[in-house]
DNA sequence: TACATTTTAGGTCATTTGACCAATTTATTG
DNA sequence: CAATAAATTGGTCAAATGACCTAAAATGTA
């Protein structure tokens, strides 16, 4: 990583740990520049307006979130495993509580972003749409309808994440309901 | 409704508005003053603070989520109808893309913003905790396991606002999917 | 009416913010 | 080495903002 990759590397870094801990609201350009501690004109020179360091830093964002994903979907290679393990194990791991996670609340404030900023919308829905299409690949290989799958647990883990904590079972019993209910209908 | 709640009301309707079409970060004192005609001082003198405002505004939003909730489900007393008909007109008016909603834009601001203050993170437990305890309610008169169809639906539900757009199925096969499901899995 | 309370008006002040600029330093390259 | 571009610095400026204050006006009440 060259040094400018590194300096905007840091930036970013910066702006998201802002962006998660104060809000949008406490993003400013001279914040950033403090904490990165480099002078408010050179982080200009690198992100023109506080949009662009925005953007930059959301991008980024789901790159992360992608390469997160990837390496956490099991290899496609290892197809012994039964279909409900599979299910378990990426159930584990999708269900998450919003208000414990810090990649979270990273989400919620681009989500909030995003209904007033059309590129930053763009970037939610693609990722959404890949997100999609990886675990519809990674189920196809244990399925004929991997779609039906996907439609009815990306929702869910999604939805998990904002009101799971007001559920009355625990992320076990969710997990048993899910993996049952999933290998009920497939087998309709 | 006496003239100091007019007020009040009015208040917090121009401060919806701005958190809806501005977001938290174009929120300012003067602002709501301003489009509420009324002084900043004056403004200040019914809200002490931001703080004060932005906690009064979401509180009325969520009561007003409240109100729209307990009117549109179906009273108790039609218990003619079948469990599938229910889920179908429950999941018709609940299955709402995030994006072309300005109720969920609004969300997205709460939600946002809870994740550093606690107490608006409460009133967003509480909501969606007396959500749920009203849908068990409702789907008690049908079936003997109404935790189980709500823990499978809220979450759903919640989740399609936010990356619906993404899924590959319509909305009609979304709920032709999810009306089967939880058939299939009281069945069991 | 006279008094107390509530409500409104107008203004100041210190801070923060984004935008902009001129000058200087640090690579890079011919 | 010299020239050119990239990177960095320090600083100014106007606008916006929250907090604060005082006085007046409206309203209710004894």
């Amino acid at each position: 990583m060259g040094k400018r990759e590194e300096k905007i590397a840091s930036i970013i870094q910066h702006t998201t740990r802002l962006l998660v801990h104060e809000g949008v609201g406490g993003l400013s350009m001279r914040r950033v520049a403090d904490l990165a501690e480099i002078r408010l004109s050179n982080l200009q020179y690198y992100f023109k307006d506080r949009e662009a360091l925005l953007k930059a830093t959301v991008a980024h964002y789901f790159e992360q979130c992608k390469t997160d994903v990837l390496q956490s979907l099991p290899s496609s290679d290892t197809k012994e495993i039964k279909l409900e393990s599979l299910l378990r194990e990426t159930l584990q791991k999708g269900l998450v509580l919003g208000d414990t996670n810090e990649q979270c609340a990273m989400f919620r404030e681009i989500w909030a972003l995003s209904t007033r900023n059309t590129s930053i919308a763009a970037l939610v829905k693609e990722y959404y749409q890949h997100y999609c299409q990886w675990l519809v690949q990674l189920m196809a290989s244990y399925t004929p309808q991997p779609q039906l799958i996907v439609s009815l647990l990306m929702p869910y883990v999604e939805g998990y994440s904002v009101m799971g904590q007001a559920l009355p079972l625990t992320k076990e019993e969710v997990i048993d309901l899910l993996v049952k209910t999933v290998l009920v209908v497939i087998d309709q």
